[in-house]
RNA sequence: UCCGACAUAGCUCAGCUGGUAGAGCAUGUGACUGUUAAUCACAGGGUCCUUGGUUCGAGCCCAAGUGUCGGAGCCA
């Protein structure tokens, strides 16, 4: 075994039978590690498609995969994914040997590839307007039969959903994924980066819990060493509300686990949630903070990504401009939202139900005062909107043990959802919570949940309790909502689902 | 848990009132020195989800099962 076959284990690179099979140039060294700068002045730096554009002029080396490959008899092109974006390499049938010339002709789709040469401005070339004169190339892996196949006529987006979430971990290579994922990315930095400039503290809530938060949904249940029983968290609230009255503004953001057998476009069993709390802050001041913040991340994804997103969705012309009414909407979300109570919400669904005529939806769209909203209800009243709209003021009796409730109206909680415009629905829910001991157990009670394990959550009423508030958002609603996306499955790099722990 | 739709080539689909299986893409071979979903020619590729039934004969009709997708409830 070579030398360096241990070092290029740690590093991520492939084992000495790949290497062996690989054609070789003059310039290539096999004993180099990646990232190490070049041993003699003449190797080429190894250059990130993303920092291309200050390589203009020079000779470089780009390391990736093909995600395409066009040609003639004597030149081919070769479309070079390196993970930090696309570029085309154009290799002339004299730029290399006759022998590697006629393998790279017959190169597959996620092949692997070093590929070195002059890095110069073509208007003729995608992506970028930039290309690369190749003038060297290292076949590293080979790549047989992919099974996603690349755009239109029958391939790429035109997959079986079920089939492409079983080739999740190839998926993720495509050009949509690879631009959604990002756009998750950055999402999460603008989420981390709102809280932490806003003196919040990342305090983050335990995953595994005894008891069930809310009392209302399924929870995943797992075996706690010898004879007890844990729960994946459905939440990080109860936590939070100890965290908040410790540090007065803290955020937590981790995965959340609903164990309900939910089939549906916006539901996922494994999703992401950040969740803010802040002691002496009301259900109003709570709705002003959900508002400032849902614009600004909304707005940082917009900044950097707008012609990703633009990219994301449009093939047909009606998707074309749809996604240009979408941006429109996007750029419109600025404070303030529509503030509407729920007794308005539940006059104007009434409204919309009386202009159906089909029996069907007049059906799904019942609706009267103290029934929870359906998600017909939600999206129907949506639609009337170009802006996040914001419901406050649920009847008590469908929300959650511990939101406070109107001191003018018990049978109203002080709680909101904010709901994205365009039929997504709900992203937020949150709102202020109840800090008198008195009313909290009785609510316990009601609720029949288990006093015992909820002790703790009680001290915090006895001990300097406070008006506080917070809400959790919804990270892959949020994700699906900002592209334009039909599902949230393809929001998470691996989604779990009712049918689906696999890959 | 309930309701609905679908299952045919590696992938996406078509398939006549029930009569021996089709296309595009992908793959293989060949042509082409600027392709943008390249193009052109030729070729290989099938247990029509499974089991049972009806029929002279089933991809097609019937029943059950399995799987996938969508929706409801619940929620972010």
């Amino acid at each position: 075994m070579p030398d360096g076959a241990a070092a290029r284990r740690a590093s991520c690179l492939p084992g000495p039978t790949v290497l062996r099979r690989a054609v070789t140039t003059n310039r290539h060294d096999p004993s180099r590690r990646s990232g190490e700068p070049a041993m003699s002045e003449t190797k080429p730096a190894w250059v990130r498609i993303e920092n291309l554009k200050d390589h203009v002029g020079q000779t470089v080396t780009l390391k990736g995969w093909l995600a395409n490959k066009r040609g003639s008899g004597k030149v081919q092109f070769l479309h070079l994914r390196d993970g930090s974006g696309y570029l085309q390499c154009v290799l002339g049938a004299h730029d290399v040997d006759a022998d590697t010339f006629e393998r790279v002709k017959h190169l597959q789709q996620e092949a692997s590839v070093e590929v070195t040469g002059l890095v110069k401005a073509d208007e003729r070339a995608p992506y970028c307007q930039m290309e690369l004169q190749a003038n060297g190339i290292v076949i590293v892996g080979e790549s047989r039969d992919f099974p996603i196949q690349k755009k239109g006529k029958g391939g790429g987006d035109d997959h079986d959903p079920g089939f492409l979430m079983d080739h999740r971990h190839l998926w993720m290579r495509d050009r949509r994924q690879w631009l959604i994922l990002r756009v998750r990315a950055t999402i999460i930095k603008a989420i981390r980066d709102y809280f932490d400039d806003h003196g919040f503290l990342l305090v983050d809530s335990p995953i595994f819990t005894a008891n069930a938060c809310e009392g209302t949904t399924t929870l995943f249940e797992t075996k706690w060493f010898d004879d007890s029983t844990a729960y994946l968290s459905q939440s990080g609230q109860l936590y939070q509300e100890a965290t908040a009255l410790a540090f007065g503004k803290t955020y937590c953001f981790g995965p959340t686990f609903r164990a309900e057998k939910s089939k549906t476009r916006r539901h996922l069993n494994e999703f992401w949630m950040v969740e803010p709390e802040v002691a002496f802050m009301d259900m109003w001041a709570d709705m002003d903070l959900a508002e400032d913040f849902l614009s600004t991340i909304v707005q940082k994804a917009l900044a950097k990504h707008e012609n990703e997103i633009a990219e994301i969705l449009p093939s047909t012309p009606e998707e074309k401009e749809w996604m240009t009414k979408h941006l429109d909407v996007l750029r419109g979300v600025k404070a303030p939202f529509h503030r509407i109570s729920y007794d308005d919400a539940v006059k104007q669904i009434e409204a919309i139900r009386a202009e159906k005529t089909d029996e069907e939806e007049k059906k799904l769209l019942d609706i009267h005062w103290g029934m929870d909203f359906g998600s017909p209800h939600e999206t129907e009243l949506t639609k009337r909107y170009d802006k996040p709209i914001m419901v406050y003021g649920f009847p008590a009796a469908v929300k959650a043990f511990y939101m406070k409730k109107d001191p003018n109206r018990p049978e109203v909680a002080m709680g909101f959802d904010v709901l994205a415009p365009e039929g997504y629905g709900e992203i937020i829910g949150g709102g202020q919570r109840e800090d008198n001991l008195d009313l909290l157990q009785k609510e316990v009670e009601r609720h029949q949940l288990d006093v015992s394990s909820l002790g703790w959550y009680f001290d915090l009423r006895k001990y300097g309790s406070v008006p506080h508030a917070g809400f959790g958002l919804g990270v892959e609603r949020t994700v699906a909502w900002v592209c334009g996306l039909h599902h949230v499955r393809e929001t998470i790099p691996f989604a779990r689902t009712l049918d689906r722990i696999w890959p």
